[in-house]
DNA sequence: TTACATAGTGTTATATTATAACAAAATAAA
DNA sequence: TTTATTTTGTTATAATATAACACTATGTAA
């Protein structure tokens, strides 16, 4: 018998979470997300944090460090990601992931004067955005 | 009479916060330099966050924002920091600030297509460090 | 199929990080 | 001085995140 493709390998609180993710505009928060799913039937942190966690590892989701919420990748399709950045707006608080194939290749390559050797990055630039400004 | 100038522009519970920080070999949490001061009379977490906020204001600390922790500004000599640079080993945890006028002006000048204009960034490198690799 | 390993789930409790709110004291400026 | 501003001390609580454990589902290989 032919072997069957999954054609989704997330699981079902997986696939909760990155739903509400992506439909989202800007970043969510661990705590909203988890009353944003609680008719689902997904009702504590742990549930939450977990399907964070795999969703990152996997690169469907980046974590905005300085705002701790999560925003769906929308820029390299469902590859791991390593090299993230981001711009964010002071004012309305608008969060974007920069796909910059420059940038992110100044970045891969740079390598510390202490002679560290990067695998990953992540860059947040704050400032007001075209409508704030 | 001649206006006296205040050497040290730092207030009692700022100066505490910021020793402690300057002595360590690496990030500090919160709650770690308020276990660590609690003999100079400071009890509650209010009291260390405000004094982080103040100092990260002025550019005597940054924080790391992908571990909620606190090193001192090596860098630039009390200046307001606006472009942050660090490297984080995975393995040892070590964080060492990058000072690199050519990253500094890469990222300082980089204008997102969207047409933001930046104020300020953040970056933070991960990988393994010379002794760990 | 069975046996086994791995990944995911549900749950309770708790750890960790950070802020709100308010009154009092210290400092700076007019 | 008087007034404004900053800093402090304090209690309480909000917000973010993980530990631990028993159980279920899924994938893999004999």
């Amino acid at each position: 018998m032919t072997r069957m493709l999954k054609e989704n390998n997330l699981s079902k609180n997986q696939q909760i979470v990155l739903d509400i993710i992506e439909k989202a505009k800007g970043p969510l928060k661990a705590y909203s997300i988890l009353f944003n799913v609680q008719k689902k039937g997904i009702k504590a942190p742990p549930q939450i944090y977990r399907a964070l966690d795999k969703l990152i590892e996997i690169g469907k989701i980046h974590k905005i460090e300085s705002k701790n919420a999560f925003v769906a990748c929308r820029s390299s399709n469902c590859e791991i990601s390593k090299a993230t950045a981001f711009s964010i707006c002071e004012s309305c608080e608008k969060v974007d992931e920069i796909s910059d194939k420059s940038l992110s290749k100044y970045l891969s390559s740079y390598n510390d004067k202490k002679g560290m050797k990067f695998k990953k990055f992540n860059l947040e630039f704050f400032g007001l955005c075209k409508k704030c400004k």
